[in-house]
DNA sequence: ATAATAGTGTCTGTCAGACATTATGCG
DNA sequence: CGCATAATGTCTGACAGACACTATTAT
């Protein structure tokens, strides 16, 4: 699982880690995940780990969906197993149980899981400001120009252009400037504020 | 699994059903299909699937990959199951126990195998000419104009712009015209002969 | 004024779809 | 010639990256 939270008091995208409570690995940090139940559809599981394994109460769950699915024979030392990938939005929570850490600087994990987490951001970037539900739970039902910038530098790991994101942000369906000015930094220009309808 | 065919003399590209030996669904029509077994890897099983449900020789079989984890709760009677689905291209050989069908003309088949087609055709057609590996092993090293024409006409279901088509080609590293020009229809020009270095 | 932040407009290259024109060979 | 098939060249619109210029605010 791939948990990502980015709230409003968030300096920058952060993904939910925990350390292993059983072996293999026990002690050391991974991502969260669980084994497949019988029966039990992907989604409930995705919520099952966020849940169970970062302490994140089921209600700030906001979406969740497919990354892709992993088969390396080695990536455990109990055999080869199959792991399909997830990720998962947190909103706003009172607390957990999970460490936050950025992209840009996650330790080393248990397993195969930070080629996951690269796999992973990859995708995400992909998504971000295309796959609508995915960023309309990222950045709420209202955001600032700032914040956007701040999401896409977090998922692609450099600024990007201010001019194109406006282009981009502008022919989203449903996404529209509200003509509000907020200010976000201690200096400069206040940012506009963008509104899904 | 989807496993296609598009062998020198097939007139189309086509892709390997079964009837099911056993319930459920016993005697219907399907795609093969193998339950993973512990430890497999997916491209094992994916062989597995096409050596025993559709006859196929194993060293006909070119190039496997994955399509893509379906999820759906009510696809199989016996309860929520998961499934990867997977592509492979089989080359020419003897015989076979399958059935070879045209994605145009694609019958009713068990569980959800129609979706599972329609799916797959999408991520083909997309792969088609841009996953070289998957492209090489169904033209072969060496093909005509009018053989590219037929294998984007069977993914996409329609027939491309040929200028396009011919623009497309030129595009592919590794893929060059020899010059040469062969007769394949019965009137009209003879076609450009692209070969794979 | 200067620095920091935000926004606008333009240019360029790439790529895909559409289509007109030309080329080749059979009857 | 008339027809079918194949190949070339051009035009267009969509889109993304790069970048110069303008706008707003704190110090």
């Amino acid at each position: 699982m791939i948990a990502l939270r980015y709230g409003p008091d968030d300096p920058t995208a952060t993904l939910g880690i925990a350390a292993r409570r059983w072996d293999p690995f026990a002690g050391e940090l991974a991502l969260p995940g669980v084994l497949l139940g019988l029966g039990e559809r992907l989604a409930e599981a995705a919520h099952r780990a966020v849940h169970t394994k970062l302490g994140v109460p089921e209600d700030a769950i906001l979406a969740v969906g497919q990354v892709a699915t992993f088969d390396e024979p080695n990536r455990d030392p109990r055999g080869p197993t199959l792991s399909i990938a997830m990720w998962a939005v947190v909103g706003p929570h009172d607390s957990d149980t999970a460490t936050w850490v950025p992209f840009d600087t996650v330790p080393p994990l248990a397993f195969d899981h930070n080629q996951i987490v690269s796999a992973a951001r990859t995708r995400l970037a992909e998504m971000l400001w295309k796959d609508l539900t995915f960023t309309r739970a990222l950045t709420g039902d209202q955001f600032t120009a700032t914040r956007a910038v701040g999401l896409t530098t977090a998922l692609h790991g450099a600024k990007p252009d201010p001019g194109n994101l406006n282009r981009t942000l502008a022919a989203i369906p449903g996404l529209d400037r509200t003509g509000e000015r907020v200010r976000v930094k201690a200096t400069g220009r206040p940012a506009a504020v963008w509104s899904f309808t």
